[in-house]
RNA sequence: GGGCUCGUGGCUUAGCUUGGAUAUAGCGCCGGGCUUCUAACCCGGAUGUCGAGGGUUCGAAUCCCUCCGGGCCCGCCA
């Protein structure tokens, strides 16, 4: 048996085809079919009003005369069309709702993948190495993560990278510190090289003759000295090991770390200022390279070169860009908001050189109450310091909610919810929202946050186990029976996740999948609540069971690409 | 000063790209529900000049202009 790929975007389509083709033989022309999503439909159209100032009438009347050209196949996705005044409302059929449950059965884990293909290289967090991750870096960490699980899941061969930014002044300040302060073995060691940094740069501006140092530091490191290149080595690979620890701890992964100076050791730097250079727009400007942007909408000249020949950060990210540009179709880079301007003149020169250009993804800062932060000044909250204490809340709440279970599992379940909390709060709201760091907010699990859809899984698992333990099977059922209000609407929900996952994908908003996550739990809790299973007569109860399976499978799935672990028990 | 961006009930927030039906949801508040598959749950209620003003439109939270307020950026830093 085959069943079409997809369901709710299938639907879509077909409603989308029966309108062009009623809007043409009522008459009239339009390639906009307005269709929208509405409490009152499935999907509505309000296509009549479109039609309306054209053809001179009402949009009620048009509306009419459009309805009395629709004609729904037998088979179809939709059960009905109906006006609603000037709008055509849209229903599925029973034929969706039942081969959404099937198709849910049949692929499994694998449900939401929409067979999109190509090599995606998505860059995300590439924090300088001088110091811990703090709440404002992984905002960036936990979008990137999850933009990347939702371009997989969409079908996507995904590849993310990690650029450490080794060339530039704060890792020398870095290394500078490491000869000069005590490095604190006893902490994690990320926290360890913030604390040299932050001494480091007190003295740089108490003792303003150490600066020089610094500079000497840095050119050593450009020109390639081995001593220095070690020291360099060290210094990162020690903060990069603590880095490493706090993203595996929230399920991140990068497939590569790419340091910017291999760019400059290969060559490409130098190849990339000489192709510059021969540019009409390049010019000389004491001594330094420019180029001119101002027709690309940018004010400020771009300085490639420095007067003393060495290269610049925009200049390395450029060979960078280079780089991936041969490897992959498409190119995302996940940066904070004071990367607008440089991401806009990495975007025009790329556009100059006849270069892939990256789609970028831009979030805004998160601030302390009392102000910004600054790994540099130590005014910042790690998250390791965040994940600590709302792990510490959650064991509080598991003590409160499951006093019957052992002290390994309250740990086990305090760690993912505490994890998903931390994910879901950030992934929830829109990346271009500035956002103010709020400790009560972050260990409150009173508000529908991960955990909620963390226990909807995990009470549709009880079900299912529940079921095995008394032998119930439900291999085989009639979709048929599933006629409750909550179960249909139920159905809908689960037939959304791929329209989730689409638009996700196409507009690079995790927030969507995060949303669609809290109503899938919703829909099924009211499910849980009003429909009993195991309760009911046998046909019911094997194809309630099979709802319950499909709600497991896909909540497991969105939990999946959340990064949240969707447990079988809390 | 210039550029970009955000402003939606007490708080947090969706919708804005592509204008359409009573503006989304959560927290908090008030009231109700555990002899029933995990109550980290469910149901009901109160709470809105969608920052302000103007414009376009049959219709504006959504598009345009002005202003106000917050954030970010404006280095031969990264």
């Amino acid at each position: 048996m085959c069943y079409p790929r997809f369901m709710f975007l299938k639907f879509k389509d077909e409603v989308s085809s029966i309108l062009s083709n009623a809007v043409a033989s009522a008459g009239f022309e339009t390639d906009d079919t307005s269709l929208n999503e509405s409490p009152h439909a499935d999907i509505s159209s309000s296509v009549a009003f479109k039609l309306a100032p054209k053809y001179r009438r009402s949009p009620k009347d048009i509306c009419e005369v459009i309805y009395n050209n629709i004609k729904i196949p037998p088979d179809s996705y939709i059960e009905r069309a109906e006006t609603a005044g000037p709008y055509i409302n849209f229903f599925v059929s029973r034929i969706f709702l039942n081969e959404t449950t099937l198709r849910v059965l049949l692929d499994r884990e694998n449900f939401g993948n929409l067979g999109y293909k190509g090599k995606v290289i998505l860059e995300h967090t590439s924090a300088n190495p001088d110091g811990p991750l703090h709440i404002g870096h992984i905002r960036n960490s936990v979008i990137g993560d999850t933009l990347a699980r939702i371009l997989k899941r969409a079908g996507y061969d995904v590849e993310t990278q990690y650029y450490i930014n080794d060339m530039g002044r704060q890792i020398a300040v870095v290394v500078w510190g490491l000869s000069n302060f005590k490095f604190d073995k006893t902490k994690k060691k990320d926290h360890a090289i913030a604390e040299v940094y932050i001494n480091a740069n007190k003295s740089l501006v108490d003792e303003k003759e150490h600066s020089p140092e610094v500079n000497g530091i840095m050119k050593e490191y450009e020109t390639g000295n081995p001593e220095t290149n070690k020291k360099f080595k060290d210094a990162i690979d020690t903060c990069m090991e603590g880095i490493k620890e706090s993203l595996r701890r929230m399920n991140i992964h990068h497939d590569k770390f790419i340091w910017e100076s291999q760019f400059v050791r290969s060559g490409s730097v130098n190849r990339m200022m000489d192709r510059i250079r021969k540019l009409d727009r390049a010019e000389i400007k004491d001594d330094a390279l420019m180029v001119d942007l101002n027709d690309m909408g940018i004010q400020k000249s771009l300085v490639i070169q420095r007067s003393d020949g060495t290269s610049l950060y925009t200049t390395r990210d450029l060979a960078y860009h280079e780089w991936k540009t041969g490897q992959c179709d498409r190119m995302i880079d996940v940066l904070g908001a004071d990367h607008k301007l440089i991401s806009s003149q990495l975007k025009a020169m790329l556009r100059i050189l006849n270069l892939k250009e990256p789609e970028i993804v831009i979030f805004e800062f998160v601030s302390l109450p009392e102000g910004s932060m600054s790994t540099r000044r130590g005014v910042f909250i790690s998250a390791d310091e965040l994940l600590d204490e709302v792990e510490k809340a959650a064991l509080l709440e598991v003590r409160k909610k499951r006093p019957d279970t052992d002290e390994e599992f309250k740990k086990k379940v305090a760690s993912f919810v505490s994890i998903g909390a931390v994910r879901y709060d950030i992934v929830r709201v829109s990346p271009e929202k500035a956002t103010t760091f709020d400790w009560a907010e972050a260990v409150d699990f009173e508000k529908q946050g991960a955990p909620f859809i963390q226990y909807a899984h995990a009470r549709a698992c009880s079900i299912i186990r529940n079921a095995g333990d008394e032998g119930i099977a439900f291999e085989t059922f009639d979709p048929n029976v599933l006629l409750e209000e909550q179960e249909i609407a139920l159905i809908k929900k689960l037939s959304c996740f791929e329209n989730a996952i689409d638009s996700a994908a196409r507009e690079l908003k995790p927030n969507f999948l995060a949303i669609y996550a809290r109503e899938l739990a919703d829909a099924f809790n009211q499910f849980y609540r009003y429909v009993p299973v195991l309760a009911a007569e046998p046909e019911f109860r094997a194809a309630r069971l099979a709802l319950v399976d499909c709600s497991r499978i896909v909540l497991a799935n969105a939990l999946d690409t959340l990064g949240i672990t969707a447990p079988e028990s809390m």
